[in-house]
DNA sequence: CTAACTAAACTGACCAGTCAGTTCAAATAG
DNA sequence: CTATTTGAACTGACTGGTCAGTTTAGTTAG
Protein backbone atom coordinates (compact mmCIF):
# COMPACT_ATOMS: atom_id res chain seq x y z
CA UNK A 1 0.00 0.00 0.00
CA UNK A 2 0.84 3.57 -0.96
CA UNK A 3 1.58 5.61 2.56
CA UNK A 4 3.29 8.69 0.69
CA UNK A 5 0.40 10.30 -1.12
CA UNK A 6 -2.13 10.12 1.91
CA UNK A 7 0.47 11.72 4.08
CA UNK A 8 1.75 14.40 2.34
CA UNK A 9 -1.63 15.72 0.74
CA UNK A 10 -3.04 18.08 2.37
CA UNK A 11 -6.10 16.83 4.48
CA UNK A 12 -8.52 18.00 2.88
CA UNK A 13 -9.95 19.69 6.12
CA UNK A 14 -13.60 18.49 5.96
CA UNK A 15 -14.41 21.21 4.20
CA UNK A 16 -15.62 21.50 0.16
CA UNK A 17 -12.98 22.94 -2.78
CA UNK A 18 -10.48 24.87 -1.01
CA UNK A 19 -8.16 22.72 -3.09
CA UNK A 20 -5.76 24.85 -5.29
CA UNK A 21 -7.15 24.95 -8.49
CA UNK A 22 -4.55 23.11 -10.67
CA UNK A 23 -5.50 19.79 -8.04
CA UNK A 24 -8.93 19.96 -9.07
CA UNK A 25 -7.95 20.34 -12.88
CA UNK A 26 -5.65 17.39 -12.95
CA UNK A 27 -8.01 14.82 -10.86
CA UNK A 28 -10.80 16.02 -13.34
CA UNK A 29 -8.64 15.27 -16.60
CA UNK A 30 -7.84 11.94 -14.32
CA UNK A 31 -11.77 11.25 -13.87
CA UNK A 32 -12.37 11.93 -17.62
CA UNK A 33 -9.62 9.61 -18.67
CA UNK A 34 -10.08 6.77 -16.55
CA UNK A 35 -13.60 6.78 -17.15
CA UNK A 36 -13.35 6.33 -20.97
CA UNK A 37 -10.62 3.77 -20.93
CA UNK A 38 -11.88 1.94 -17.40
CA UNK A 39 -15.53 2.10 -19.46
CA UNK A 40 -14.09 0.26 -22.49
CA UNK A 41 -11.25 -2.29 -21.32
CA UNK A 42 -12.91 -3.19 -17.79
CA UNK A 43 -10.92 -2.24 -14.21
CA UNK A 44 -8.33 -4.57 -14.45
CA UNK A 45 -7.79 -4.20 -18.15
CA UNK A 46 -6.66 -0.91 -17.92
CA UNK A 47 -3.18 -0.36 -16.94
CA UNK A 48 -2.44 2.92 -14.48
CA UNK A 49 0.61 4.20 -17.17
CA UNK A 50 -2.24 4.04 -19.69
CA UNK A 51 -4.68 6.09 -17.67
CA UNK A 52 -2.23 8.72 -16.75
CA UNK A 53 -0.87 9.09 -20.37
CA UNK A 54 -4.67 9.75 -21.51
CA UNK A 55 -4.72 12.36 -18.81
CA UNK A 56 -1.61 13.62 -20.44
CA UNK A 57 0.20 13.70 -16.57
CA UNK A 58 2.86 11.54 -15.34
CA UNK A 59 2.00 7.88 -13.42
CA UNK A 60 3.80 9.81 -10.66
CA UNK A 61 0.70 12.07 -9.94
CA UNK A 62 -1.53 9.62 -10.39
CA UNK A 63 -0.13 8.03 -7.14
CA UNK A 64 0.02 11.87 -5.49
CA UNK A 65 -3.64 12.69 -5.76
CA UNK A 66 -4.82 9.04 -5.51
CA UNK A 67 -3.51 6.22 -2.91
CA UNK A 68 -4.12 3.28 -5.77
CA UNK A 69 -5.76 2.04 -8.95
CA UNK A 70 -8.84 1.13 -6.52
CA UNK A 71 -9.15 4.40 -4.61
CA UNK A 72 -8.95 6.46 -8.11
CA UNK A 73 -11.81 3.79 -9.42
CA UNK A 74 -14.04 4.28 -5.68
CA UNK A 75 -13.58 7.93 -6.06
CA UNK A 76 -14.64 7.35 -9.69
CA UNK A 77 -17.44 6.05 -9.06
CA UNK A 78 -18.41 8.69 -6.72
CA UNK A 79 -18.18 11.09 -8.84
CA UNK A 80 -20.28 9.71 -11.84
CA UNK A 81 -23.00 9.13 -9.12
CA UNK A 82 -23.14 12.53 -8.00
CA UNK A 83 -23.80 13.83 -11.67
CA UNK A 84 -26.18 11.40 -12.01
CA UNK A 85 -27.69 12.01 -8.59
CA UNK A 86 -27.98 15.81 -9.93
CA UNK A 87 -29.63 15.10 -12.85
CA UNK A 88 -32.21 12.86 -11.44
CA UNK A 89 -33.19 15.77 -8.50
CA UNK A 90 -33.01 18.34 -11.18
CA UNK A 91 -36.79 16.88 -12.27
CA UNK A 92 -38.10 17.69 -8.39
CA UNK A 93 -39.04 14.08 -7.93
CA UNK A 94 -36.31 13.27 -5.22
CA UNK A 95 -36.40 13.36 -1.67
CA UNK A 96 -34.67 17.38 -0.99
CA UNK A 97 -36.38 19.68 -2.42
CA UNK A 98 -35.78 20.19 -6.41
CA UNK A 99 -36.77 22.30 -8.80
CA UNK A 100 -40.30 22.12 -10.00
CA UNK A 101 -41.47 21.26 -6.16
CA UNK A 102 -44.26 19.95 -5.40
CA UNK A 103 -46.27 21.32 -2.40
CA UNK A 104 -48.08 18.83 -0.21
CA UNK A 105 -51.90 16.94 -1.18
CA UNK A 106 -54.58 18.92 0.09
CA UNK A 107 -54.40 22.26 -1.95
CA UNK A 108 -52.17 23.97 -0.34
CA UNK A 109 -52.71 27.09 -2.10
CA UNK A 110 -49.15 27.46 -3.74
CA UNK A 111 -49.44 26.67 -7.74
CA UNK A 112 -50.67 24.10 -9.45
CA UNK A 113 -49.28 19.72 -8.52
CA UNK A 114 -47.33 18.42 -12.12
CA UNK A 115 -48.37 14.67 -12.37
CA UNK A 116 -46.71 12.27 -10.58
CA UNK A 117 -45.72 9.90 -13.82
CA UNK A 118 -44.66 12.84 -15.61
CA UNK A 119 -41.83 13.85 -13.23
CA UNK A 120 -41.35 9.80 -13.27
CA UNK A 121 -40.90 10.52 -17.24
CA UNK A 122 -38.80 12.92 -16.79
CA UNK A 123 -36.71 11.31 -14.23
CA UNK A 124 -36.15 8.15 -16.43
CA UNK A 125 -35.64 10.70 -19.65
CA UNK A 126 -32.82 11.70 -17.85
CA UNK A 127 -31.27 8.79 -16.76
CA UNK A 128 -31.08 7.91 -20.68
CA UNK A 129 -29.44 11.38 -21.09
CA UNK A 130 -26.78 10.36 -18.44
CA UNK A 131 -26.24 7.05 -19.86
CA UNK A 132 -25.64 8.61 -23.58
CA UNK A 133 -23.38 10.97 -22.17
CA UNK A 134 -21.33 9.05 -19.96
CA UNK A 135 -21.56 5.34 -21.13
CA UNK A 136 -17.96 4.74 -19.71
CA UNK A 137 -19.96 5.13 -16.44
CA UNK A 138 -22.89 2.95 -17.25
CA UNK A 139 -20.40 0.39 -18.10
CA UNK A 140 -18.17 0.44 -15.55
CA UNK A 141 -21.10 0.72 -12.87
CA UNK A 142 -22.72 -3.33 -14.75
CA UNK A 143 -18.89 -4.48 -14.82
CA UNK A 144 -18.33 -4.50 -11.35
CA UNK A 145 -21.68 -3.74 -9.34
CA UNK A 146 -22.10 -7.57 -8.69
CA UNK A 147 -18.54 -9.28 -8.56
CA UNK A 148 -18.59 -10.58 -4.98
CA UNK A 149 -16.04 -10.10 -3.11
CA UNK A 150 -15.28 -7.02 -4.49
CA UNK A 151 -12.75 -3.93 -3.58
CA UNK A 152 -15.69 -1.71 -4.21
CA UNK A 153 -18.64 -4.22 -2.41
CA UNK A 154 -18.92 -0.95 -0.01
CA UNK A 155 -18.90 1.89 -2.28
CA UNK A 156 -21.57 0.18 -4.41
CA UNK A 157 -23.54 -0.69 -1.48
CA UNK A 158 -23.77 2.97 -0.55
CA UNK A 159 -24.25 4.34 -4.24
CA UNK A 160 -26.76 2.46 -5.16
CA UNK A 161 -28.89 3.17 -1.89
CA UNK A 162 -28.21 6.73 -2.69
CA UNK A 163 -29.63 6.15 -6.22
CA UNK A 164 -32.46 3.76 -5.50
CA UNK A 165 -34.04 6.17 -2.65
CA UNK A 166 -34.29 9.30 -5.09
CA UNK A 167 -36.24 6.50 -7.91
CA UNK A 168 -38.19 5.09 -4.44
CA UNK A 169 -39.27 8.66 -3.85
CA UNK A 170 -40.34 9.14 -7.66
CA UNK A 171 -42.52 6.06 -7.08
CA UNK A 172 -43.94 6.98 -3.81
CA UNK A 173 -45.50 10.10 -5.28
CA UNK A 174 -46.76 7.94 -7.99
CA UNK A 175 -48.32 5.74 -5.48
CA UNK A 176 -49.32 8.55 -3.52
CA UNK A 177 -51.88 9.69 -6.46
CA UNK A 178 -52.78 7.05 -8.53
CA UNK A 179 -53.85 3.36 -7.30
CA UNK A 180 -51.39 0.39 -7.92
CA UNK A 181 -50.69 -2.90 -7.71
CA UNK A 182 -49.60 -3.26 -3.81
CA UNK A 183 -48.66 -7.29 -4.37
CA UNK A 184 -46.24 -5.75 -6.10
CA UNK A 185 -42.69 -5.31 -4.26
CA UNK A 186 -41.51 -2.07 -4.12
CA UNK A 187 -37.77 -2.67 -3.90
CA UNK A 188 -38.32 -5.08 -6.59
CA UNK A 189 -39.95 -2.24 -8.94
CA UNK A 190 -37.32 0.06 -7.83
CA UNK A 191 -34.73 -2.59 -9.00
CA UNK A 192 -36.52 -3.36 -12.25
CA UNK A 193 -36.57 0.29 -13.30
CA UNK A 194 -33.03 0.78 -12.34
CA UNK A 195 -31.54 -2.23 -14.21
CA UNK A 196 -33.42 -1.47 -17.18
CA UNK A 197 -32.35 2.03 -17.48
CA UNK A 198 -29.09 1.03 -17.64
CA UNK A 199 -29.24 -1.86 -20.04
CA UNK A 200 -31.75 -0.02 -21.93
CA UNK A 201 -29.38 2.89 -21.99
CA UNK A 202 -26.25 0.41 -22.69
CA UNK A 203 -27.80 -1.55 -25.13
CA UNK A 204 -28.94 1.42 -27.52
CA UNK A 205 -25.17 2.99 -27.44
CA UNK A 206 -24.02 -0.70 -28.26
CA UNK A 207 -26.15 -2.18 -30.54
CA UNK A 208 -29.28 -0.45 -31.61
CA UNK A 209 -27.99 3.55 -31.92
CA UNK A 210 -30.97 4.32 -34.20
CA UNK A 211 -33.26 4.04 -31.07
CA UNK A 212 -34.51 7.33 -30.05
CA UNK A 213 -34.61 8.61 -26.07
CA UNK A 214 -38.15 8.62 -26.86
CA UNK A 215 -38.67 5.13 -27.53
CA UNK A 216 -36.37 4.31 -24.52
CA UNK A 217 -37.88 6.16 -22.11
CA UNK A 218 -41.27 4.63 -23.39
CA UNK A 219 -40.36 1.39 -22.68
CA UNK A 220 -39.00 1.85 -19.55
CA UNK A 221 -42.29 3.91 -18.56
CA UNK A 222 -44.34 0.43 -19.22
CA UNK A 223 -43.36 -1.01 -16.04
CA UNK A 224 -45.11 1.65 -14.60
CA UNK A 225 -47.85 1.95 -16.83
CA UNK A 226 -48.08 -1.49 -15.37
CA UNK A 227 -47.73 -0.82 -11.80
CA UNK A 228 -51.02 1.59 -11.83
CA UNK A 229 -53.61 -0.49 -11.84
CA UNK A 230 -56.24 -0.43 -14.20
CA UNK B 1 -1.81 -18.88 -31.41
CA UNK B 2 -1.61 -22.44 -30.28
CA UNK B 3 -1.77 -24.97 -32.79
CA UNK B 4 -1.63 -28.67 -31.73
CA UNK B 5 -4.38 -28.56 -29.62
CA UNK B 6 -6.79 -27.73 -32.20
CA UNK B 7 -4.62 -30.11 -34.90
CA UNK B 8 -4.47 -32.95 -33.14
CA UNK B 9 -7.52 -33.03 -31.30
CA UNK B 10 -9.97 -35.01 -33.94
CA UNK B 11 -11.80 -32.79 -36.03
CA UNK B 12 -15.44 -33.26 -34.54
CA UNK B 13 -16.68 -34.62 -37.59
CA UNK B 14 -19.51 -32.03 -37.47
CA UNK B 15 -21.82 -34.81 -35.82
CA UNK B 16 -22.85 -34.45 -31.86
CA UNK B 17 -21.20 -36.01 -29.08
CA UNK B 18 -18.21 -38.64 -31.30
CA UNK B 19 -15.77 -36.76 -28.49
CA UNK B 20 -14.32 -39.18 -25.74
CA UNK B 21 -15.99 -39.43 -22.39
CA UNK B 22 -12.66 -37.83 -20.48
CA UNK B 23 -12.85 -35.09 -23.05
CA UNK B 24 -16.33 -33.97 -22.71
CA UNK B 25 -15.86 -34.43 -19.02
CA UNK B 26 -13.06 -32.59 -18.62
CA UNK B 27 -14.45 -29.68 -20.84
CA UNK B 28 -17.54 -29.95 -18.71
CA UNK B 29 -15.01 -29.05 -15.31
CA UNK B 30 -13.39 -26.66 -16.89
CA UNK B 31 -16.61 -24.63 -17.95
CA UNK B 32 -18.01 -25.06 -13.80
CA UNK B 33 -15.11 -23.76 -12.42
CA UNK B 34 -14.41 -21.01 -15.19
CA UNK B 35 -17.98 -20.33 -14.67
CA UNK B 36 -17.25 -19.64 -11.20
CA UNK B 37 -14.41 -17.89 -10.94
CA UNK B 38 -14.87 -15.44 -13.66
CA UNK B 39 -18.31 -14.40 -12.61
CA UNK B 40 -16.61 -13.57 -9.31
CA UNK B 41 -13.80 -11.70 -10.39
CA UNK B 42 -14.30 -10.99 -14.32
CA UNK B 43 -12.57 -12.50 -17.09
CA UNK B 44 -9.29 -10.62 -16.64
CA UNK B 45 -9.15 -11.04 -12.92
CA UNK B 46 -8.90 -14.71 -13.14
CA UNK B 47 -6.03 -16.67 -14.34
CA UNK B 48 -5.31 -20.04 -16.39
CA UNK B 49 -3.32 -21.36 -14.08
CA UNK B 50 -6.71 -20.70 -11.17
CA UNK B 51 -9.29 -22.09 -13.95
CA UNK B 52 -7.26 -25.13 -14.42
CA UNK B 53 -6.63 -25.79 -10.50
CA UNK B 54 -10.07 -25.20 -9.83
CA UNK B 55 -11.14 -28.12 -12.25
CA UNK B 56 -8.35 -30.23 -10.80
CA UNK B 57 -6.86 -30.24 -14.43
CA UNK B 58 -3.04 -29.23 -15.21
CA UNK B 59 -2.67 -25.64 -17.40
CA UNK B 60 -1.64 -27.74 -20.53
CA UNK B 61 -5.04 -29.54 -20.54
CA UNK B 62 -6.79 -25.83 -21.11
CA UNK B 63 -4.78 -25.36 -24.10
CA UNK B 64 -5.29 -28.40 -25.35
CA UNK B 65 -9.36 -28.45 -25.10
CA UNK B 66 -9.46 -24.91 -26.12
CA UNK B 67 -6.73 -22.87 -28.43
CA UNK B 68 -6.73 -19.72 -25.80
CA UNK B 69 -8.50 -17.77 -22.48
CA UNK B 70 -10.28 -15.86 -25.23
CA UNK B 71 -11.62 -19.19 -26.67
CA UNK B 72 -12.50 -20.86 -23.41
CA UNK B 73 -14.53 -17.55 -22.62
CA UNK B 74 -16.58 -17.54 -25.95
CA UNK B 75 -17.03 -21.24 -25.57
CA UNK B 76 -18.38 -21.05 -21.77
CA UNK B 77 -20.58 -17.80 -22.79
CA UNK B 78 -22.08 -20.43 -25.91
CA UNK B 79 -22.61 -23.10 -23.17
CA UNK B 80 -24.86 -20.66 -20.95
CA UNK B 81 -27.02 -19.00 -23.62
CA UNK B 82 -27.66 -22.77 -24.82
CA UNK B 83 -28.64 -23.26 -20.78
CA UNK B 84 -30.81 -20.61 -20.94
CA UNK B 85 -32.35 -20.84 -24.39
CA UNK B 86 -33.65 -24.68 -23.56
CA UNK B 87 -35.14 -23.18 -20.10
CA UNK B 88 -37.29 -20.41 -21.82
CA UNK B 89 -38.04 -22.81 -24.78
CA UNK B 90 -39.72 -25.14 -22.54
CA UNK B 91 -42.12 -22.37 -21.49
CA UNK B 92 -43.64 -22.91 -24.90
CA UNK B 93 -43.70 -19.00 -25.84
CA UNK B 94 -40.75 -19.47 -27.68
CA UNK B 95 -40.65 -20.35 -32.25
CA UNK B 96 -40.99 -24.34 -31.64
CA UNK B 97 -43.52 -25.97 -29.38
CA UNK B 98 -42.93 -26.45 -25.74
CA UNK B 99 -44.13 -28.51 -22.51
CA UNK B 100 -46.23 -26.50 -20.31
CA UNK B 101 -49.51 -25.42 -22.24
CA UNK B 102 -52.00 -23.36 -20.43
CA UNK B 103 -55.71 -23.60 -20.77
CA UNK B 104 -56.79 -20.39 -22.77
CA UNK B 105 -60.08 -18.25 -23.27
CA UNK B 106 -61.09 -18.49 -26.75
CA UNK B 107 -61.25 -21.61 -27.21
CA UNK B 108 -60.54 -22.61 -30.77
CA UNK B 109 -60.48 -25.86 -33.17
CA UNK B 110 -57.45 -27.44 -32.02
CA UNK B 111 -56.89 -27.98 -28.31
CA UNK B 112 -56.77 -25.32 -25.55
CA UNK B 113 -54.74 -21.58 -26.34
CA UNK B 114 -52.74 -20.87 -23.15
CA UNK B 115 -52.98 -17.01 -22.61
CA UNK B 116 -49.62 -15.49 -23.52
CA UNK B 117 -49.73 -13.19 -20.15
CA UNK B 118 -49.00 -16.50 -18.70
CA UNK B 119 -46.78 -18.01 -20.49
CA UNK B 120 -44.85 -14.63 -20.74
CA UNK B 121 -44.73 -15.03 -16.75
CA UNK B 122 -43.70 -18.45 -16.96
CA UNK B 123 -40.82 -17.55 -19.04
CA UNK B 124 -40.05 -14.55 -17.04
CA UNK B 125 -40.01 -17.31 -14.09
CA UNK B 126 -37.53 -19.38 -15.84
CA UNK B 127 -35.40 -17.01 -16.70
CA UNK B 128 -35.06 -15.53 -12.65
CA UNK B 129 -34.44 -19.44 -12.11
CA UNK B 130 -31.44 -19.67 -14.07
CA UNK B 131 -30.48 -16.24 -12.81
CA UNK B 132 -30.21 -17.59 -9.64
CA UNK B 133 -28.93 -21.21 -10.51
CA UNK B 134 -26.23 -19.90 -12.73
CA UNK B 135 -25.59 -16.34 -10.83
CA UNK B 136 -21.92 -16.54 -12.39
CA UNK B 137 -22.99 -16.44 -15.83
CA UNK B 138 -25.32 -13.67 -15.75
CA UNK B 139 -22.23 -11.56 -13.70
CA UNK B 140 -19.72 -12.48 -16.82
CA UNK B 141 -22.62 -11.70 -19.22
CA UNK B 142 -23.61 -8.20 -18.23
CA UNK B 143 -19.82 -7.52 -17.50
CA UNK B 144 -18.42 -8.35 -20.98
CA UNK B 145 -21.76 -7.39 -22.76
CA UNK B 146 -21.47 -3.60 -23.79
CA UNK B 147 -17.51 -3.91 -23.96
CA UNK B 148 -16.54 -2.36 -27.11
CA UNK B 149 -14.27 -3.09 -28.29
CA UNK B 150 -14.07 -6.46 -26.82
CA UNK B 151 -12.68 -9.81 -27.93
CA UNK B 152 -16.39 -11.23 -27.98
CA UNK B 153 -18.01 -8.87 -29.73
CA UNK B 154 -19.37 -11.08 -32.65
CA UNK B 155 -20.40 -13.73 -29.79
CA UNK B 156 -22.18 -11.57 -28.13
CA UNK B 157 -24.12 -10.47 -31.06
CA UNK B 158 -25.22 -13.73 -32.37
CA UNK B 159 -26.13 -14.92 -28.73
CA UNK B 160 -28.21 -11.76 -27.98
CA UNK B 161 -29.95 -11.77 -31.08
CA UNK B 162 -30.97 -16.02 -30.26
CA UNK B 163 -32.31 -14.62 -27.22
CA UNK B 164 -34.21 -11.54 -28.05
CA UNK B 165 -35.75 -13.97 -30.69
CA UNK B 166 -37.48 -15.70 -28.25
CA UNK B 167 -38.22 -12.79 -26.01
CA UNK B 168 -39.85 -11.11 -29.02
CA UNK B 169 -41.86 -14.33 -30.33
CA UNK B 170 -43.35 -14.13 -26.55
CA UNK B 171 -44.26 -11.04 -26.95
CA UNK B 172 -45.63 -11.40 -30.30
CA UNK B 173 -48.08 -13.68 -28.80
CA UNK B 174 -49.35 -11.39 -26.22
CA UNK B 175 -49.82 -8.87 -29.05
CA UNK B 176 -51.75 -11.31 -31.13
CA UNK B 177 -54.17 -12.06 -28.41
CA UNK B 178 -54.49 -8.31 -26.06
CA UNK B 179 -54.74 -4.79 -27.22
CA UNK B 180 -51.32 -3.15 -26.75
CA UNK B 181 -49.83 0.31 -26.89
CA UNK B 182 -48.48 0.12 -30.68
CA UNK B 183 -46.21 3.34 -29.50
CA UNK B 184 -44.18 1.45 -27.62
CA UNK B 185 -41.02 0.14 -30.00
CA UNK B 186 -40.97 -3.52 -29.80
CA UNK B 187 -37.31 -3.82 -29.74
CA UNK B 188 -36.98 -1.44 -26.90
CA UNK B 189 -39.69 -3.37 -24.86
CA UNK B 190 -37.63 -6.48 -25.69
CA UNK B 191 -34.35 -5.06 -24.53
CA UNK B 192 -36.27 -3.56 -20.81
CA UNK B 193 -37.64 -7.15 -20.27
CA UNK B 194 -34.29 -9.04 -21.15
CA UNK B 195 -32.15 -6.56 -19.30
CA UNK B 196 -35.12 -6.53 -16.38
CA UNK B 197 -34.34 -10.09 -16.32
CA UNK B 198 -30.89 -10.05 -15.13
CA UNK B 199 -30.59 -6.91 -13.24
CA UNK B 200 -33.43 -7.95 -11.28
CA UNK B 201 -31.80 -11.42 -10.80
CA UNK B 202 -28.48 -10.37 -10.16
CA UNK B 203 -29.35 -7.74 -7.34
CA UNK B 204 -32.08 -10.76 -5.81
CA UNK B 205 -28.61 -12.67 -5.61
CA UNK B 206 -26.42 -9.97 -4.36
CA UNK B 207 -28.21 -7.38 -2.46
CA UNK B 208 -31.81 -8.17 -1.42
CA UNK B 209 -31.60 -12.47 -0.93
CA UNK B 210 -35.29 -12.38 0.35
CA UNK B 211 -36.73 -11.18 -1.97
CA UNK B 212 -38.89 -14.06 -3.62
CA UNK B 213 -38.77 -15.47 -7.09
CA UNK B 214 -42.43 -14.42 -7.58
CA UNK B 215 -41.85 -10.77 -6.22
CA UNK B 216 -38.97 -10.48 -8.90
CA UNK B 217 -41.16 -11.88 -11.87
CA UNK B 218 -44.09 -10.03 -10.83
CA UNK B 219 -42.41 -6.05 -10.97
CA UNK B 220 -41.20 -7.51 -14.35
CA UNK B 221 -44.26 -8.83 -15.38
CA UNK B 222 -45.16 -5.23 -14.66
CA UNK B 223 -43.71 -3.98 -18.36
CA UNK B 224 -46.19 -6.55 -20.24
CA UNK B 225 -49.18 -5.70 -18.27
CA UNK B 226 -48.11 -1.08 -19.01
CA UNK B 227 -47.77 -2.77 -22.68
CA UNK B 228 -51.78 -4.42 -23.16
CA UNK B 229 -53.98 -0.85 -22.79
CA UNK B 230 -56.18 -0.90 -20.51
C1' DC C 1 8.07 29.23 -0.14
C1' DT C 2 5.81 25.09 -0.85
C1' DA C 3 2.29 22.14 -2.75
C1' DA C 4 1.78 20.02 -7.04
C1' DC C 5 3.79 17.84 -10.48
C1' DT C 6 7.49 15.46 -13.70
C1' DA C 7 10.45 11.88 -15.53
C1' DA C 8 12.62 7.82 -15.33
C1' DA C 9 14.39 3.99 -13.29
C1' DC C 10 13.44 0.10 -10.40
C1' DT C 11 11.24 -3.94 -7.81
C1' DG C 12 8.76 -7.90 -7.20
C1' DA C 13 4.96 -10.34 -8.32
C1' DC C 14 2.20 -12.30 -11.66
C1' DC C 15 0.64 -14.41 -15.93
C1' DA C 16 -0.57 -16.14 -20.92
C1' DG C 17 1.06 -19.21 -23.67
C1' DT C 18 4.59 -23.06 -24.94
C1' DC C 19 6.58 -27.51 -25.26
C1' DA C 20 9.04 -31.74 -24.24
C1' DG C 21 7.69 -35.44 -21.95
C1' DT C 22 4.18 -38.92 -19.53
C1' DT C 23 0.01 -41.75 -19.09
C1' DC C 24 -3.17 -45.13 -20.39
C1' DA C 25 -6.99 -47.22 -22.83
C1' DA C 26 -7.93 -49.24 -26.90
C1' DA C 27 -6.42 -51.27 -31.18
C1' DT C 28 -3.53 -54.61 -33.34
C1' DA C 29 -0.29 -58.41 -33.66
C1' DG C 30 1.53 -62.77 -32.49
C1' DC D 1 -4.63 -64.66 -24.12
C1' DT D 2 -0.45 -61.74 -23.90
C1' DA D 3 2.72 -58.36 -25.95
C1' DT D 4 3.26 -54.29 -28.52
C1' DT D 5 1.93 -50.12 -30.58
C1' DT D 6 -0.56 -45.98 -31.12
C1' DG D 7 -2.04 -41.44 -30.18
C1' DA D 8 -5.36 -38.61 -27.77
C1' DA D 9 -5.32 -36.61 -23.38
C1' DC D 10 -2.83 -34.65 -20.09
C1' DT D 11 1.23 -32.65 -17.30
C1' DG D 12 3.95 -28.89 -15.22
C1' DA D 13 8.28 -26.41 -15.53
C1' DC D 14 9.67 -22.67 -18.17
C1' DT D 15 9.82 -18.19 -20.95
C1' DG D 16 9.17 -13.61 -22.12
C1' DG D 17 6.66 -10.01 -20.99
C1' DT D 18 3.58 -6.93 -18.22
C1' DC D 19 2.12 -4.17 -14.49
C1' DA D 20 1.12 -1.93 -9.77
C1' DG D 21 3.39 0.51 -6.92
C1' DT D 22 7.89 2.94 -5.17
C1' DT D 23 11.55 6.04 -5.10
C1' DT D 24 14.30 9.98 -6.07
C1' DA D 25 16.01 14.15 -7.68
C1' DG D 26 14.45 17.84 -9.82
C1' DT D 27 10.84 21.44 -12.01
C1' DT D 28 6.75 24.46 -12.10
C1' DA D 29 3.22 27.40 -10.61
C1' DG D 30 0.35 29.86 -7.23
Amino acid sequence: MNTRGMNIRPAEPAGKELRPARTNATRQKLFEASMELIGERGAAGVTVDEIAAAAGVSKGTVYYNFGSKADLIAQLLRHGVDILKARLASTGTGTSAGAGMVPGEAASGSGPRPDPLLAMEAMIGQAMDFMAEYPSFARLWVSENWRTPSEWQDTFAVLRAELLEIIGAAIESVAAVYPVDETISRGSLETAIFGACFVVGLDRQTYNPERTRNQSVAAIMAIMRGYVVK
